[in-house]
DNA sequence: TGCTTGACCGACG
DNA sequence: ACGTCGGCCAAGC
């Protein structure tokens, strides 16, 4: 049968695909916007839980102190830090600068028909 | 069944 | 800057 996905899974699924090109968002900020305040343990598990080749752009997610979450320099790092680079993400001593690249769901994104 | 484990967070000392 | 702690809760054993 298919394997039933929790209600939680789907809610943070899509949270994490809303968040745009070029940005990230912390796992925090994903709970949230997936209506699951303080579950941030929750959006790690659930993003564990993706299908190999999902669309879903899970490399967007990185934790509170804008560093990625997997052993530094681990093939799963390597392999988030490219993809956010080839988006335009930009690294300052292992770190992203969250005030710069963070998601602001709240603000105006590109594409929202207004000129800067 | 029950206990342990996380791609975590925020507060506090 | 850094370690610790409580909160969180589905999955896995």
């Amino acid at each position: 049968m298919t394997r039933q996905v929790s209600e939680s899974w789907r809610k943070i699924w899509a949270a994490v695909e809303r968040i745009p090109v070029g940005c990230v968002a912390t796992y925090g900020q994903v709970a949230a916007e997936a209506g699951l305040a303080r579950r941030a343990r929750l959006v790690g598990y659930a993003l564990r839980g993706l299908p190999a080749g999902t669309d879903v752009p899970w490399h967007r997610v990185i934790n509170a102190q804008g560093r990625i979450s997997f052993p530094e320099g681990s093939e799963a790092w390597l392999r988030q830090r490219e993809r956010l680079e080839s988006e335009g993400i930009v690294f300052r001593g292992g770190r992203i600068d969250l005030e710069r690249f963070r998601w602001r769901p709240h603000e105006l994104e590109p594409g929202d028909l207004l000129v800067p």
